[in-house]
DNA sequence: GTTTCCCGAG
DNA sequence: CTCGGGAAAC
């Protein structure tokens, strides 16, 4: 099958149910990974999604963070909790097995400053999340871990690379640890696919004009095992919702796989 | 001339632009008077109103009460300060003479509980309101007092009079004092061309299915001198507003009159 | 319920 | 700039 994955960060997921609805309708992902939906689980408009033909999966909470996975198959197995407290503390991970492939969503903290401990807190839940799939998973399994990352890991993957070096997104300490993570066996598919191309996923609201300008970061990834890597057919970013009215800071990257192609070493 | 006035207590200028504009352009009044604008003067979405063809005086406060003003002819006078605490403390009152016509835009205070000192101050502003008009204008000329005066005069005037009487908006004081006000030449003059009818202005957000079991109070009225009495043609409620998504819990006044059919005492 | 302000977070 | 939350007012 032709399989369609997409990451997404919403900003609010309420004040941006529009316009997540209208482009689910045209994009119509097989899973969609969402993060920041910032709300409590009572809150999350469950049947919006459902309506629209989609499974979820949500793990919120209260102003902050939050996560969902839309699927339009009804997932295989569902982790909520990894028993781990850097990735259960806050809404932020979320695991769905779907069509056969493994979909660890995450909305990675953003740091704040180097000097603050909530870059600490990035660093232990990047190394945290990269140590559980090590824990239950083998690179040649298809596996996506996708949302935000918040690392902008080269310095084509900012507008500035010179001004931004060492800020919270760029600092050399997550890039370099952002790598190594990918030396388990996982490929940043984007980069995999278009080795050149300066393509960003997050313009911030605060600087002036930072869409038209172009003054963006490239946060949100797709990292995938070898089988997914091969089975891969594209991978883009969708810019059209950061352009339209009441936009969320982030606009989706989507990725098109032929799950056919998926040469699986185990048996199932 | 065909000259059409109305009043709008609006709740919040901003987060009611496009049902108004849309009311505007239905209705056309010659003059508007709108209440609890909510914004400061900075605030103001002057521009939108410009656009819609309308003149525009406003006077607002952050956070609370504000009015304004708009008119199709360029007003002929413009009354910002009273110089009377009472008056000149919120933004509660503005004046303008438009089309020969003396128009008092009032947000009479709410009062909170006859307890409260909010309900002196708001039998206060009546009688400085009153007062200003005395010491200015003689009955004879044509004059409309209008806004949210927020009181109900009468037990048709409330969807349970048994129930509200003595809460604050159909307490005996405020509605004595109305009828005094009255006395000084002034007619209420929805009352006046519909006797019998019970129809409301006003309806809680805080009360369930408010509007569909008509809870409602009149609040908003159109006190005017005999001439403008004499002149009028119609005197009604529209409810659209009120039905309309996100709707104030106000909904507007109308009236129309034939200002040539005016007999003015006084040469100007 | 609804609006506005102020706050913390990004 | 934008979101959500909590407070105050009606």
């Amino acid at each position: 099958m032709v399989w369609k994955a997409a990451t997404f960060n919403v900003n609010g997921i309420r004040a941006r149910l529009p316009l997540l609805l209208e482009w689910l309708q045209e994009q119509r992902p097989h899973v969609a990974c969402l993060q920041e939906i910032k709300c409590q689980d009572k809150d999350f408009p469950h049947d919006a999604f459902v309506e629209a033909g989609y499974h979820v999966v949500w793990k919120g909470q209260k102003s902050f963070n939050g996560v969902a996975v839309l699927t339009t198959d009804p997932p295989q197995e569902v982790v909520r909790e990894t028993d781990r407290e850097v990735l259960d503390g806050e809404a932020r991970f979320l695991a769905v097995k779907t069509c056969g492939v493994w979909v660890i969503n995450t909305y990675v903290p953003q740091g704040r400053s180097p000097q603050d401990p909530a870059f600490g807190y990035k660093l232990a839940f990047l190394k945290e999340t990269a140590q559980w799939i090590d824990a239950r998973f083998a690179p040649d399994v298809p596996l996506l871990w996708t949302g935000d990352i918040n690392v902008a890991p080269d310095p084509q993957d900012v507008y500035d690379p010179q001004r931004l070096d060492g800020e919270v997104g760029f600092h050399p300490e997550e890039r370099r640890l952002f790598k190594e993570i990918l030396g388990w066996g996982l490929v940043d598919l984007f980069r995999h696919l278009h080795p050149d191309e300066k393509q960003f996923t997050f313009w911030d609201y605060r600087l002036p004009r930072s869409v038209q300008r172009n003054l963006g970061w490239r946060l949100d990834h797709m990292l995938v095992t070898e089988p997914l890597a091969q089975a891969a057919r594209d991978c883009r970013v969708d810019m059209t919702p950061r352009q339209k009215p009441k936009p969320s800071d982030h606009t989706p990257l989507v990725a098109v796989f032929h799950l056919d192609a998926l040469s699986v070493s185990s048996p199932g």
